[in-house]
RNA sequence: CGGGGCGUAGCGCAGUCCGGUAGCGCACCUGGUUUGGGACCAGGGGGUCGCAGGUUCGAAUCCUGUCACCCCGACCA
């Protein structure tokens, strides 16, 4: 089993020119600052966009509209929001000149001091504070409310390390960002996102997810309150996938974002955001992925179906491609992306492992023993079982197969997680257990000293405090204090 | 920012200790034979050895500096 990402990303064998091919590929420019970028290739870009084409329809179902703000934001701005600049302050790219000129000693070109900004910008590392500063020109009344909006866009952390996917100084992401009359509104909107990114993860990403609460220091900067869903990946780490905040009136105080309601009377409003990344391509690769690279659910696959030709000359090329083009019709017809790759360039075993390499949920091979038997080769990714069935009706079967494929990941990946979920009473023993990964139920007693402490002893943290299971109360681990109920902990990326 | 590693062809690497014609595999190009699991044979193209100084008749190799990247920490989605 390929349980690290690296092993996706970099091959030392010599194969490697293979995984060139893969999803996507970091190509770092030269000695430059951007270190930590990835480039995102075109198949790459394929997963995102299917990923964003849901997740869109999943929004705009719930009343929520796309727009788009600016990417630098004043510094001002950042920094009106007071535990929210504490917390992006020390990973900001910041923009202090406008323009360039010719270096004076011929060589290339310099900034220009002449150019430089009044006022500094900073390159978005969450929207946040440029969105709650328009908000407030286009909030006045109650019936303003409320105002559901997201941005698909790019935003820029200057971590001080990074990491494929998971944590790249630049990212791709939603955020969406939504203003209410009442506390009781923006919690339950607060509440309606992360249960859609839980029915994202599970239905379409075949990735079982827990969501919960963070604790107090987890919470996102500026919040009262952050929901997670929480995923285990192969070597057992957690992985935060998804998170939605509740932001209390923390940015309409900032921002002085008022509303008359029905007694005209003015009062703040309420906030919460909410955001899910291109991370959740490295949770996709990491959940799934085998030795034999990507394992892509049917329902984020670019490519369903591929179909490879196995031929000796080009008539018989032409007689594969007569018998196959009325299946391709009919996939696609069902709505099935197809892919038939009768190029003549590669082999047909080298088609299989680039298929294999890239993910695709099922593939069919198709020759002339095959033309004069009725039947055609079948080969699904996620068990790599093979077999040859009848040609007819293979529409259908693979229709549901797909089915099946989707199906199967999600159970195969909640069975591992549920294998690596622990429950634990003793410090001692979760000391012993942390050390071999996955998600460890215990009891805690609350305070962020305890927290603390056992984050720098096991480096594990609390990944949530679950919204449902188990809520026997107990007693902490640590120090033996009341705890209300169990909480998750685990090694995370 | 600490500790370790690394930088040589598009990718993966050898060569560095002990200075003296720039190497290998894959990829690429041409021709032929192949095609049911990553084809084979023959020929060919491609490099200011990360960058800048220094030592030397001569530096990928030695010295100094510097810039990246990777892994482990601190920080974080």
């Amino acid at each position: 089993m390929a349980k690290e990402l690296k092993n996706f990303t970099k091959r030392s064998d010599n194969y490697s020119q293979w995984y060139n091919e893969l999803v996507v590929k970091a190509d770092l420019a030269e000695q430059s600052a951007v270190r930590g970028c990835m480039v995102i290739k075109p198949y790459g870009y394929a997963i995102w966009e299917k990923m964003q084409q849901t997740l869109d329809k999943m929004f705009k179902s719930t009343g929520v509209q796309n727009a788009y703000f600016p990417l630098l934001i004043p510094k001002s701005f950042l920094c009106r929001e007071a535990e929210h600049v504490e917390g992006f302050a020390k990973e900001c790219a910041v923009v202090t000149h406008y323009r360039l000129k010719n270096d004076p000693d011929g060589k290339g070109v310099v900034v220009d001091p002449a150019a430089r900004l009044e006022e500094e910008l900073i390159v978005r590392p969450t929207s946040e504070t440029i969105i709650w500063g328009t908000y407030k020109n286009w909030i006045h009344s109650w019936r303003d409310l409320p105002l559901l909006v997201n941005q698909w866009a790019n935003v820029m952390r200057w971590e001080m390390r990074t990491r494929m996917f998971l944590r790249t100084a630049e990212f791709l992401w939603q955020e969406g960002h939504c203003a209410h009359a009442t506390a009781e509104e923006s919690e339950a909107r607060t509440v309606q996102m992360i249960n859609l990114y839980a029915e994202f993860a599970e239905k379409y990403m075949a990735m079982p997810v827990i969501q919960g609460v963070k604790t107090e220091s987890e919470r996102f900067a500026g919040a009262i309150n952050t929901y997670t869903i929480e995923a285990m990946m192969q070597d057992g780490k957690a992985l935060q996938s998804g998170t939605s905040h509740n932001l209390g009136q923390n940015f309409a105080k900032a921002f002085d974002v008022t509303f008359v309601n029905k007694e005209n009377k003015p009062e703040l409003v309420w906030a919460n955001s909410w955001g899910v990344s291109t991370r959740l391509m490295g949770a996709l690769i990491m959940t799934h992925s085998d030795d034999n690279g990507l394992v892509l659910p049917p329902h984020l696959a670019p490519i369903q179906v591929v179909i490879v030709p196995i031929y000796k000359d080009e008539a018989g090329r032409q007689a594969i491609s007569e018998k196959v083009a009325p299946l391709v019709k009919e996939l696609e017809a069902k709505g099935i992306s197809v892919k038939y790759d009768d190029a003549d360039n590669k082999r047909p075993g080298f088609k299989f492992a680039d298929y294999e390499i890239k993910g695709v949920p099922v593939r069919l091979a198709l020759g002339q023993r095959d033309l004069e038997n009725g039947t055609v080769e079948l080969m699904r990714r996620d068990t790599l079982e093979k077999e040859t069935v009848a040609f007819e009706g293979i529409a259908d079967h693979i229709a549901g197969l797909l089915e099946d494929i989707q199906t199967n990941l999600f159970n195969k990946a909640k069975a591992y997680r549920d294998q690596m979920t622990y429950t634990v009473d003793t410090y001692e023993e979760f000391k012993e257990q942390i050390e071999k990964g996955g998600f460890i139920l215990a009891h805690w007693d609350g305070t962020p000293e305890t927290e603390e402490k056992i984050k720098a002893e096991t480096k594990a943290t609390i990944r949530c405090i679950p919204l449902e299971g188990d809520t026997t109360p107990g007693t902490c681990m640590v120090t033996g204090k009341p705890s209300a109920r169990r909480v998750i902990f685990a090694r995370s990326y």
